[in-house]
RNA sequence: GGACUCGUAGCCUAGCCUGGAUAGGGCGUCGGACUUCUAAUCCGAAAGUCGCAGGUUCGAAUCCUGCCGGGUCCGCCA
């Protein structure tokens, strides 16, 4: 089978052009705004220049001179753009032949030479004295997102998760629940119940500074390994864990390998003592380590080991990231951590580069989610929990399930509940690019209409809905030219370009891009079925719109599959 | 003081990497469309100095510089 995608027409049109590379023509290559019924242009602007020509005649010479191919329709010269056009028929072929497989087409018919990778992502990483909140579900969903694009992208990728389970900020939870606990186990999904206790930490420090203390005197014990405070530590840690857990089910998310900042943060000492024998480091008069970053790096100096012999935070870091080189042996490793951890990444990327350490590394960073009030402070107890989250939104779609179809089970209710709840919630998040701050705004933020992950599963499920009705086994054997509805045409040209989406989502990481282009589609095919009738008198029209409609079908599937959204087949 | 980042209709947002055809959507507002494959939908209308000012260019929302405004970071905390 022949790859039809903007690389191929760019290697068909260098045929033409050998003054630029495909790759050139293939930068250069645009798509026609919507009411233009052409698949590509490519603008002679910058041809111009060398051939010292208007782009208008440019466009028009090359018109004259190109021999369509079998698989273009049409070329146009519509001033200084050349407009290229291919055939509905072979790209209804391609998706309907190549099924989950056509956003990797290059992949799947061996015609990359790209390199695949060994790729560790970490993500969400989180503290283990509260539960997850809003902020770890964005993050969650960025890197699980991730995680299908670049796995369907060929890639073999290692998820894991960094818990950060010690500190002071561990020991403030464990000191409220020593002293106001009870002993009493939980009475609720244990990562809620050891948050009820950091909050309470928050509230009586408010009243008693001397807490402070006492919460210092107990990391101080633990760091000693005091029996009790270990088992007290161990028991907190777990319940904390195994809620947690039950969040990573529902969302779907699982990690080949979890590490423990316990288990790492006397570590990574030797790496820079090592570095300091060898002149990498520099020793201060009071015994601190530190590198020196400013004139290589253009970043601050950073302290490595205190004065006092003992490690920092960044040294565990940089443990990990030969450890995680042992364990995976990868080409790249990602860190999917939120933007204000921004300068952390680029002292330890800097540190690793001068240890030698020369590996692929890449810190995935995003913005902050907040209130309306502002930041959310889990101290005070003011977030927007995870779990409450995902509740509410299925509940919400409990409801609207209900009202539409009131007679069927209530476990058939509850099942798509859940799947268009997390839909809504998933979508939500992953629209929008990551690098912008989040403003989440409880009362008016998930809907289940406009911009939704619902509206994409309704179209899904509509399609369905169709298919099932029709009477015809969907083929390729079809008339294309009977798909001359302007609806039909702009719904043709979208499916043409999943395949450049998914490799510009691969190549900048951005999952968003897979979500807006969906839209696109679902949009476009909302309209597509508002104008035509799919069953029809016509037989031979059916056939060819079944076609049609069920290569949108199989893209959806696709898009959503990455972004981590089931369809269903009815809802 | 230094570094990063964002600024697009009342609100949210895509496009910025790689400059190119009339700046796309959604929410909200107003007006229409369900005896026809699912109205979680569709069609139409009003709503924009793309923060401001320069520059580069045949051409700037997009690149460069400066400024203004929001957010973040700059610890021998994690």
């Amino acid at each position: 089978m022949k790859v039809i995608d903007k690389t191929a027409v760019a290697q068909f049109l260098n045929e033409y052009l050998s003054q630029l590379t495909v790759q050139d023509i293939e930068v250069l290559i645009e798509i026609p705004p919507t009411e233009i019924d052409y698949t590509y242009a490519f603008p002679c602007f910058r041809l111009a220049k060398v051939e010292k020509k208007a782009p208008k005649i440019i466009a028009k010479e090359l018109k004259k001179q190109i021999k369509l191919p079998d698989f273009l329709e049409d070329i146009e010269a519509n001033g200084p753009y050349l407009n290229i056009k291919v055939k509905a028929k072979y790209i209804l072929k391609q998706i309907f032949e190549l099924n989950e497989d056509y956003g990797r087409l290059r992949l799947k018919l061996g015609v990359s030479d790209e390199k695949k990778k060994r790729i560790v992502i970490e993500y969400p990483s989180p503290n283990t004295n509260k539960p997850l909140h809003f902020g770890h579900v964005r993050n969650m969903l960025l890197g699980k997102s991730l995680s299908n694009l670049l796995k369907y992208m060929g890639h073999t990728i290692f998820q894991v998760n960094l818990y950060n389970n010690r500190g002071i900020h561990i020991c403030q939870s464990m000191l409220a629940y020593k002293k106001w606990g009870n002993n009493e186990k939980p009475n609720k999904k244990g990562d809620h119940f050891v948050g009820d206790y950091y909050v309470k930490y928050g509230e009586k420090l408010k009243q008693d500074k001397e807490l402070e203390k006492e919460a210092y005197e107990l990391l101080r014990l633990w760091e000693a390994g005091d029996k009790a405070t270990v088992a007290l530590w161990k028991k907190m840690n777990k319940w904390v864990l195994d809620g947690f857990n039950k969040t990573y089910e529902k969302l779907g998310i699982s990690f080949e390998k979890e590490y423990f900042e316990s288990d790492l943060y006397l570590k990574g000492k030797e790496i820079i003592l090592d570095g300091l024998s060898k002149g990498i480091f520099e020793k201060l008069e009071n015994g601190a380590i530190i590198a020196r970053l400013k004139e290589k790096y253009n970043l601050e100096d950073k302290i490595l080991v205190r004065s006092d012999g003992t490690s920092i935070y960044i040294t565990q870091d940089i443990y990990l990231a030969y450890r995680k080189k042992a364990d995976f042996d990868y080409d790249r490793s990602i860190y999917v951590v939120g933007d204000p951890q921004i300068q952390h990444f680029k002292w330890l990327f800097a540190i690793l580069d001068m240890l030698g350490f020369e590996e692929d590394n890449y810190h995935l960073s995003y913005g902050m989610v907040s209130l309306p009030s502002g930041k959310m402070k889990s101290r005070e107890g003011i977030v927007v929990d995870a779990d409450d989250i995902i509740e509410e939104v299925e509940s919400l779609a409990f409801q609207e399930v209900e009202k539409r179809y009131p007679y069927i089970s209530s476990i058939e209710k509850k099942k798509r509940a859940e799947i268009i709840g997390q839909a809504a919630l998933k979508f939500y998040i992953l629209k929008y690019n990551p690098i912008k701050g989040f403003v989440f705004k409880p009362t008016e933020s998930i809907s289940f209409e406009g911009e939704t992950g619902p509206y994409i599963q309704y179209c899904y499920a509509r399609i369905a809905s169709i298919i099932k009705k029709s009477e015809f086994e969907i083929s390729t054997n079809i008339n294309c030219d009977l798909l001359k509805h302007e609806k039909e045409k702009f719904l043709i040209k979208e499916l043409t370009y999943l395949p450049d989406i998914i490799d510009l989502s691969e190549k900048t990481y951005n999952i968003h891009l897979i979500a807006q282009y969906l839209l696109s589609l679902c949009q476009l095919f909302n309209s597509f079925y508002s104008s035509c009738q799919v069953i029809s008198e016509d037989k031979e029209l059916e056939r060819a719109r079944l076609l049609l409609i069920k290569c949108v079908q199989v893209v959806i599937k696709i898009g959503l599959n990455i972004l981590g959204i089931e369809t269903l087949e009815k809802m």
